[in-house]
DNA sequence: TCCATTATTGACATGTTTGTTAAACTTTAA
DNA sequence: TTAAAGTTTAACAAACATGTCAATAATGGA
């Protein structure tokens, strides 16, 4: 395996998949086995227990997009810009891992101390970002606490991922192709929101 | 058991405290007995399988907020009133029942079709919501699909409840009252924050 | 009181999951 | 070529979970 690490990223990608479909708990090594095309014995060679590959597979999601994320912060100018490419960001991610935020949700409700954790790990540190805005003047006389205002966005821009299934059924007739759409359509829309928000309610 | 049905009350209550906190397939009946005070096999005789048990749980979680929402809809004269009672209805269950998110998010990737169904079994049809008010006018000359802006809607109120324990983290320092003050506080917001999205995107 | 229904219990059979071990096989580089 | 390291495998033991059963206990109405 010098050289190469195919076995492991064919690993990695398998439990990804079976992780999400059947939750940590609902998955059993052999599961993750058979989807990966070898045996458990095998398996368990390379990651001595499940909970040593759930890590391995929950930091390896969490690195497909956090770190995007972290590096908005050097280079963009201003917070109109900031807000567009944040939101662009976080949206392609999420079309593009579907999984991610079940992944994130259901590992937070177990282990409620190691999502924060392994972010600020990556490299992305919420509270520094909105200070930094906070002093360039982008959020003064707005009318209330600017926390709730990064809440809403992120709000916004996860919660039609965390609830696909159920809002490709109820909103969009069952036709997933229109969802995605939608999606798309929100990475403009999301930032016109954020920007009324703050005209409207400016003192 | 004829007239009284503590007993079913206890195990209801045991079994949601204990789903909710490891997961449908992370909870043995075991684990639900003991939080119950009565034996596995005593628990078994209430409910013969691991499966009906769920069942049973997640349904009686939906009764905790759907019947509410789904009243709103007779109730509600225009536009504004009904988003202002709709926020608050689901913000207030949220704080009373914390569980419920994480729960109806956990049962939908592992069954999709079942939320949808059972929350149109206990009468909620959000298309006809939507319809409604469509018709009377109120979204008129929207410069967006309405879905977006129900979607958001919805986002805004459930989402931070879904990532209560991550929030409560990096955006509140660990000071588990003053999120739930920001919760509160977001019954008053979120519509301000709805209307200034309609006025500001009127064509 | 006594019978029938309802409830509780311990013991059991079955199947699943996990992590380990020792042996066999493969690769690589000296 | 050979020896060392890396990889794969079948077989094993231990623990755990599930659902059932038959026996026992409690309850409540006739």
């Amino acid at each position: 395996m010098e050289t190469d690490n195919t076995v492991e990223m064919k690993i990695l990608d398998a439990a990804g998949k079976v992780f999400y479909m059947k939750g940590k708990d609902g998955t059993s090594m052999q599961d993750i086995a058979k989807e990966a095309g070898i045996t458990r014995t095998s398996l368990n060679y390379y990651y001595r227990t499940k909970d040593k590959l759930f890590e391995a597979v929950f930091r390896h999601t969490l690195e497909l997009f956090v770190p995007k994320i972290a590096a908005l912060m050097q280079s963009s100018a201003n917070f109109p810009e900031y807000v567009d490419e944040l939101v662009s960001t976080i949206i392609d991610s999420m079309i593009e891992y579907p999984q991610i935020p079940v992944f994130v949700l259901q590992e937070l409700t177990s282990n409620p101390a190691r999502v924060p954790q392994m972010m600020s790990e990556l490299g992305l540190n919420p509270v520094l970002t909105m200070e930094r805005f906070r002093k360039e003047g982008a959020l003064s006389g707005l009318g209330m606490d600017p926390r709730q205002l990064v809440l809403s966005l992120i709000s916004m821009c996860i919660f039609p991922f965390a609830g696909k299934p159920m809002l490709v059924t109820v909103m969009f007739g069952g036709d997933e192709s229109a969802y995605i759409a939608a999606m798309e359509e929100r990475k403009k829309l999301i930032p016109e929101m954020i920007s009324s928000m703050i005209k409207n309610m400016k003192e």
